[in-house]
DNA sequence: TATTGATATTTTGTCGACAATAAAGGGTGT
DNA sequence: ACACCCTTTATTGTCGACAAAATATCAATA
C-alpha cells in the first residue's frame, strides 16, 4: 500500500495524482514527452516535485524514462493491452482465491449487498454506474485477499493503466449484463469458500473482458 | 523493465543498487530507519539522489515511507513471506504458461542445456551454484514470458525481496535435488508447448518451496 | 547536395540552502 | 509525581542554481 489509499499530504502527492489523472484521462496524450521544466510551470511547483511525481509514474508503468533523455507517456498498443490483461488474470485470479479464504462473513455479505444494489442499475441501463460498479466489485475482492503486495500492485499500479486503455480507446463497454452474471457466480464461490472455483471464475471473467475489448480494438 | 537490466548510468542508479544490496544482504538491518542525511554522507552523494534511491526502494516494497516522518526498511515476518510467495505463485505460474507459448525453440533448447549443466553441480552438492542455478532457471522462464509487466514485477520487484528473506533467515535450502526434478518437468511441459501444465507445475513448485521455507521459519 | 564536425542550446542530473513538519526535551501547574 | 503545553531540535519537503549530458544548429568540405 504505497500510494493511493492514504490521503495526499505532501505537494508531491497532489502533483502526482494530478499528473497521473491528466495522463489517464487523456489530457496529456499517450506517447508524448514529459518536459520537467514545462510541467513545473504548468502545475506551479518546483522541478523536484515534478521529478518525484514522474518517478512514481514510472513505477506504475505509466511513463517510461531514459537516463539523460527524459520521460515519455507509454504508448497504447494492442500488445500492451494483451500483456496487461495477462497480468490481471494472474493477479486477480489469485486475489479471488485468497478472498475466498480470507474475507470475513460480514465482508462477503457486504459484497453481496453491493451486487444487489448494482442489479437495479444494470436494469436501468446506466452505463456510467455500471463501470463504476464493476470497478467497485473488483476492488472489494482485491482488498479481500488481504495480501499487501497484491493490493498494491493492482490498486496502485495496474488499475490506472487499465482505466487509461478504457478511457482513451472509448470502452464504455456493453457486456455489462453478462459481466454481472459472472460477478454473481464469483461471489457465490467466495461465499462457499471455494477458493479453487473463485480463482477459475475470476480468470475466465477477465479473459472474456479482454477478448471483448480486444475485439473492439482491432 | 524499469530498473535493473540497463546498466546503471546515473549516480542515482548506482546508489540505488548499492543501497538495495546493503539492505538485501543484511548490512542494513531489517526494520531500521533510513536517515537521508546519514545515508548521504555514507554514500558520499547529495540528499537528492538518496531520496530518489529510497523512492525506488519503496516502489520495490523494500522500504516503507511515511510522509514527513521518514523511511524504514520493511520487517521480515512470516505473514510477509506467505504473501510474497502467494504473489510469486500467481505471477510465475503465468510466466511459465506464457513461456510455453512464447519462447522460441532455441531459447527452450538453451534452457534445457542450462539444466543439464546444473545437473552435474547438483551431483557435486555445491550449494552455492545450486541456488544461483535456481535463480537462473526462474529468470529464464520469466524472460521467456515476453511480458514486460511480468518481467518487471518479478525481476525488479519481488526477487530482491525473496532474496532478502533467503539471506537473512539463512535459507541455503536443501531441497535442491527434488527442486531440480521439478525444474526438469517444467521444462518438459514448456518444450511440449503445454501451457496449462507448465503453469500448474510452476505453481506447485513454488508452493513446495514456500512450504519448505516456512517450515524452517516456525 | 549530403555529410561531418564543431558550436550553441536545451534538458536532465546533482547539489546546497531554506521552509515546514514532526519528534524530543524542559518547564510549569495541579 | 503526573500531565499538559511550550520551546527547541532534528528530519523531511521544497526550491532555485549549477554541472553534465544530449540534442539541435550551422558551417565547412567532399
Amino acid at each position: 500500500m504505497i500510494f493511493s489509499q492514504d490521503k495526499p499530504v505532501t505537494s508531491t502527492d497532489k502533483t502526482f495524482i494530478l499528473l497521473r489523472d491528466d495522463i489517464v484521462e487523456g489530457q496529456i496524450t499517450a506517447g508524448s514527452k514529459l518536459s520537467e521544466t514545462e510541467l513545473s510551470t504548468k502545475y506551479a511547483v518546483s522541478r523536484a516535485v515534478i521529478r518525484e511525481a514522474i518517478n512514481r509514474l514510472e513505477a506504475c508503468h505509466i511513463v517510461e524514462r531514459k537516463a539523460n533523455v527524459g520521460a515519455r507517456v507509454v504508448a497504447l498498443t494492442p500488445e500492451g493491452l494483451l500483456e496487461l490483461y495477462q497480468v490481471r488474470e494472474s493477479l486477480e485470479g489469485m486475489a479471488a482465491r485468497l478472498a475466498a479464504l480470507n474475507m470475513t462473513d460480514e465482508e462477503i455479505a457486504d459484497l453481496q449487498l453491493l451486487l444487489d444494489g448494482h442489479f437495479d442499475e444494470v436494469k436501468g441501463g446506466n452505463s456510467y454506474y455500471q463501470e463504476a460498479g464493476d470497478v467497485d466489485f473488483h476492488y472489494r475482492i482485491i482488498l479481500g485477499s488481504k495480501n499487501k503486495h497484491l493490493i498494491s500492485m493492482l490498486y496502485d499500479g495496474l488499475y490506472h493503466l487499465v482505466r487509461m486503455y478504457r478511457v482513451q480507446l472509448g470502452m464504455a463497454g456493453p457486456r455489462v449484463t453478462t459481466a454481472f452474471d459472472e460477478h454473481k457466480h464469483i461471489v457465490k464461490a467466495i461465499a462457499n469458500r471455494d477458493a479453487e472455483l473463485a480463482e477459475m471464475l475470476m480468470r475466465r471473467h477477465i479473459l472474456y473482458s479482454k477478448n471483448n475489448i480486444q475485439h473492439k480494438l482491432t
